[in-house]
DNA sequence: ATCTCAACCGGACCGCGGTCCAGTTTTGTT
DNA sequence: AACAAAACTGGACCGCGGTCCGGTTGAGAT
């Protein structure tokens, strides 16, 4: 009765339940912390802690590439399904790995005291964000990477190399001063085309912009700029 | 020996007879541009060309995710171990795939006319540079993409979306006039977990180095390190 | 206590990337 | 022309990520 002419509405819609994958949720300032799971089922949220600590075990004793779907549902004695369901994909699960650690740092710079947290001018909060971010990553860095496939291959493909070199080679003429090696990581990181795809195709974003925040981020960073504004 | 070194460096080498998987040659300046392939025989080259030819034809008639291992094999009317024996992975043969017109791109910043080739000063070089990339990129977006697995989902991570917007926050307060969503992308890529494994790790560069690099960098993007030069 | 239904579970199943090796073809040598 | 070594070939095989679906179980309503 409910529904007496009320499906026309409703897509194909098949009737999967809801995906259930929890999200990281991006931080909610000021709420409980450690109200995680949304409203999970007992048994689910039971099976949701042991296949994190299965995970965990497994990266601690046999490294992070140990990390496999169908060895993390053994370990946990569950079946495979459950992992996907849960944690939707690798990805996921590992991120979820890393969400502890992840929302500390998140709290630190968006609560937390100066300089990385409210309080200091800008540019002392950005350098001390980056600083922190650089131990960050050096500390839990197996699993970051593990979390996202592919990701020690990327600094090594060839191609990536000659253009990253290239703009190196110019930098040291433009700003000789600098450690143009490590400066041309950044320029680089305004030209990837995953980056490039992201912006114009899903964000929408013109190329004529994007080619302008490059001319912009090329004067200030060889100090042409300086002069300009 | 062009690529010794490349892929993590063969540890207890077997008798594997040579890797013969052919390298996209980092460029050779002024030698004649079409012998590519190094010195193959004659039928692993007829192949090689039916391979690549095969993949063309089905990242234009189906996209390039259907460009699979098995089809590309398949379609050339070779074996699948053929495929792999010759560029190694997926990543290789998209890559083989983009080789062309990414030797092209090469030549035209290394030896071509000014702006993009010598003659011009450095930052205006650096501009046309990343003009140049940028719009090579949303050409051969879908092969460039495809190439790297995992590529399309960087830029979605919550996580990273968090980060980076907290960058650009402190951006907007420091420099109100610049487009600050864009920069703050290239500052995150100076931060890239990958990328701080592949210079501390791979190339032994000190997390110090990379912590000054980053002040420095935040330095020339604010502008508070032209009143210190 | 019972009923009902949505949520959950497990594991069979699929496709793909990647490896391996027995057999074949090419090339250089005598 | 005949031969041997080297290089190449193809397809069976493996492991893993991801999907699917029939059966099960937990939680609220009566």
């Amino acid at each position: 009765m409910l529904y007496a002419g009320f499906m026309s509405a409703a897509p194909p819609s098949v009737p999967t339940p809801q995906e259930p994958v929890d999200q990281p949720e991006l931080l909610q300032l000021g709420t409980a912390l450690e109200a995680d799971e949304p409203c999970l089922r007992a048994d689910a949220a039971r099976n949701r802690a042991r296949l994190l600590e299965a995970a965990g075990r497994l990266v601690a004793e046999r490294g992070a590439e140990a990390v496999t779907m169908e060895a993390v549902a053994a370990e946990a004695c569950v079946g495979k399904g459950t992992v996907f369901r849960r944690f939707g994909d690798r990805t996921g699960l590992l991120t979820a790995l890393l969400d502890h650690s992840e929302k500390k740092f998140q709290a630190a710079f968006l609560g937390g005291p100066p300089p990385l947290g409210p309080g200091a001018p800008p540019e002392e909060r950005l350098r001390a964000f980056g600083c922190a971010m650089l131990r960050r990553s050096t500390d839990e860095l197996e699993l970051q990477l593990a979390a996202e496939p592919g990701a020690s291959r990327r600094y090594v493909a060839p191609a990536r190399r000659v253009l990253r070199h290239h703009i190196e080679m110019l930098l040291r003429q433009a700003v000789p001063d600098a450690d143009c090696e490590l400066l041309s990581h950044a320029l680089m990181g305004q030209l990837d085309p995953a980056l490039v795809h992201h912006l114009t195709r899903q964000c929408g974003i013109p190329l004529s912009r994007l080619e302008a925040a490059w001319t912009d981020l090329v004067d200030r960073v060889t100090g042409e700029g300086a002069a300009r504004r």
